[in-house]
RNA sequence: GGCCCGUUGGUCAAGUGGUUAAGACACGGCCCUUUCACGGCUGUAACAGGAGUUCGACUCUCCUACGGGUCACCA
């Protein structure tokens, strides 16, 4: 009975101002009408103006779950660090998420948040959790703390030197049978304080949870009598977890492994607060092999850890998704094989089958997805992609590419649309360099000629060429006239006699042919010579041709 | 240091007590080919180590090693 009036006076004294009950929270917040089965999950990044690597990982799971379960995918925006937050941050995520083609159904926005569980930015949800902090202060599951940060230091030490677990719990929780009294007369000092949980774990104890990827874990209970809420008012994670997830009713919460450590916070604080846990995927760091070593992807050393930087370079954001997806479920790229043109929200994606150790980041693998998804596009689609990346990241090439769209689009077609399509670029940053020969302004002659050939001999089949080429032959006539000029030149023309005996002739008709393309394209390795000509044009091209001649 | 998670080829990985231990990427070879690509075929290559349980262990248990995470009024 005293005990109870003790506990009412100090919530009163600590939240004078809070007015409200949890159960008023619970009327504005109700169960979501949902149809059974149906998740719901959140990102819920810190606006630190970065956006990892990871976060797009975790982003995917979470949107998949909720998308493919007629679910929900919200956006909660984790600034209950001040001192973190960056300006313009919140910008940065909406656009990573937009980019990466990420729609979330409900959550902060640059204007108005979206989505009745609101307000989506954590600072703005202070009432709430002063709101839970309150009644639980009632409840005798909480209490202020007034140690300073070096009297927690002094703590820990004094821990270290006894090898006692570190921790603020038992005997060493100073502050936990601190009365009214006393809280009265530090607070009237101005003393600052924190509103720690009166943890009811036993040392000794442990608890088992599965994780819908890790699988069943087990873990000491938690004895930590853990800060709910920080001097500021403003909780911490561990405490906005909790009630966030609660109150905008998440049945999956997606974090990083980092989380694990204190994951016994958390299931502590649901079932001593009297509410139902949501189901938990526990998700392994990407890693990047580092010399012999592997380590998580850092921010500060991979650029790869920045989702910039594959807009920057120009990876088609469904490729990052795919690839992201072949690393999570292993049957993804089973299943990419059957279908290989289905759309990839068509896979059915399960937490369960998620790997539990950290994978490395593997580059090569996300450049073959890439080449192969590039290569299944139109000249169209990868001239209107190009063009998108080239305004805001290569304005100069922007400019070529523009100049005469129908002509970018022709040099962009040639060997696409069959059945083996050229895999030429693996991001659109490669395409300036494919392209450089059909411009005047980047047309390059370093000229790298057939080395078996003479002098003469190159000379010779530009000098010969423009009288027997005529725009208007198809393929194979333009190649017979090749071939023509090859035989008359003492050339192989027939491929299996030269290899059978190389010495026979002074080279083959490949030489004739590289000798074309070089003139024209100024390089060894080019797409189809007989489509780069059409292109080029007739002008052009004995233009070249003689360019050549007069270079050697 | 305490606690937790992990360890199958160079990389991603299938595998849940009995398999010739899949497949993909990368690498090599061959074929196709006017070049560069594409494509097809093919090759090298793995269960971290040690005990145990079992008729039998990549699969279960324990120990060791190594890697990662975490021990904040940061998330």
């Amino acid at each position: 009975m005293e005990q109870r009036d003790q506990n009412r006076r100090m919530a009163q004294l600590l939240f004078p101002h809070i007015t409200k009950t949890p159960e008023d929270y619970e009327a504005i917040y109700p169960e979501r009408d949902l149809p059974e089965g149906a998740m719901v999950t959140r990102i819920a990044p810190s606006p630190t103006g970065f956006m990892h690597f990871g976060n797009l990982y975790g982003a995917l799971i979470d949107e998949r779950l909720a998308h493919q379960s007629g679910g929900v995918f919200y956006l909660r925006i984790e600034n209950t660090d001040s001192k973190r937050e960056v300006e313009g941050a919140v910008e940065v995520i909406l656009t990573s998420l937009n980019a990466f083609g990420l729609k979330f159904d409900e959550g902060a926005t640059e204007g108005e948040d979206r989505g009745t569980y609101g307000p989506y930015r954590q600072r703005d949800r202070a009432e709430l959790y002063q709101t839970i902090a309150k009644s639980l202060v009632e409840r005798g599951m909480a209490y202020p703390c007034f140690c300073t940060e070096e009297d927690l230091q002094v703590l820990h030490d004094k821990q270290e030197a006894s090898g006692a677990n570190f921790g603020y719990y038992g005997e060493w929780a100073v502050h936990a049978n601190i009365t009214c009294e006393e809280a009265e007369a530090l607070i009237a000092e101005g003393k600052p304080y924190v509103v720690r949980f009166r943890s009811p774990g036993k040392d000794g104890n442990r608890i088992k949870y599965k994780d819908l990827a890790k699988g069943e874990i087990e873990m000491p209970e938690n004895c930590n009598d853990i800060v709910l809420l920080k001097s500021d008012g403003i909780p911490t994670y561990h405490f906005a977890h909790v009630v966030d997830d609660h109150f905008m009713r998440t049945t999956h919460v997606v974090r990083g492994e980092e989380w694990l450590s204190t994951f016994p916070y958390h299931l502590q604080m649901f079932d001593a607060i009297g509410w139902k846990k949501p189901a938990y995927v526990h998700t392994a760091h990407m890693l990047k092999q580092d010399g012999s070593s592997k380590r998580k992807l850092s921010k500060r050393k991979d650029p790869e850890a920045r989702l910039t930087y594959y807009l920057q370079e120009g990876y088609p954001a469904e490729c990052v998704i795919e690839y992201l997806m072949t690393v999570l479920n292993s049957n993804f790229e089973e299943w990419r094989r059957k279908n290989p043109d289905a759309d990839l929200n068509e896979f059915r994606f399960k937490a369960e089958k998620m790997g539990v150790a950290g994978a490395v980041f593997d580059i090569d693998k996300l450049n073959d997805i890439s080449k192969t998804v590039i290569s299944k596009m139109s000249g169209e689609q990868v001239y209107d992609a190009t063009a998108v990346w080239a305004k805001e990241y290569n304005p100069e090439f922007y400019a070529l590419l523009t100049r005469d769209p129908a002509y970018s689009k022709a040099i962009l077609s040639i060997g696409r649309g069959g059945k083996k399509p050229r895999k030429d670029f693996t991001v659109w940053s490669d395409v300036p360099d494919y392209m450089a020969f059909f411009f005047e302004e980047t047309f390059q002659t370093a000229y790298p000629w057939p080395e078996n050939m003479s002098k003469n001999d190159i000379l010779r089949v530009l000098n010969e060429y423009p009288s027997i080429y005529d725009e208007a032959d198809d393929q194979q006539t333009w190649f017979n006239k090749v071939k023509d000029l090859t035989a008359a030149m003492g050339y192989a023309v027939d491929m299996k006699a030269y290899k059978a005996d190389p010495t026979a002739f002074p080279g083959s008709v490949a030489d004739i042919s590289a000798v074309l393309r070089v003139a024209i394209t100024g390089r060894t390795a080019s797409p189809d010579t007989y489509a780069v000509m059409n292109i080029l044009g007739k002008e052009t091209v004995l233009d070249r041709l003689s360019k050549a001649a007069a270079a050697l």
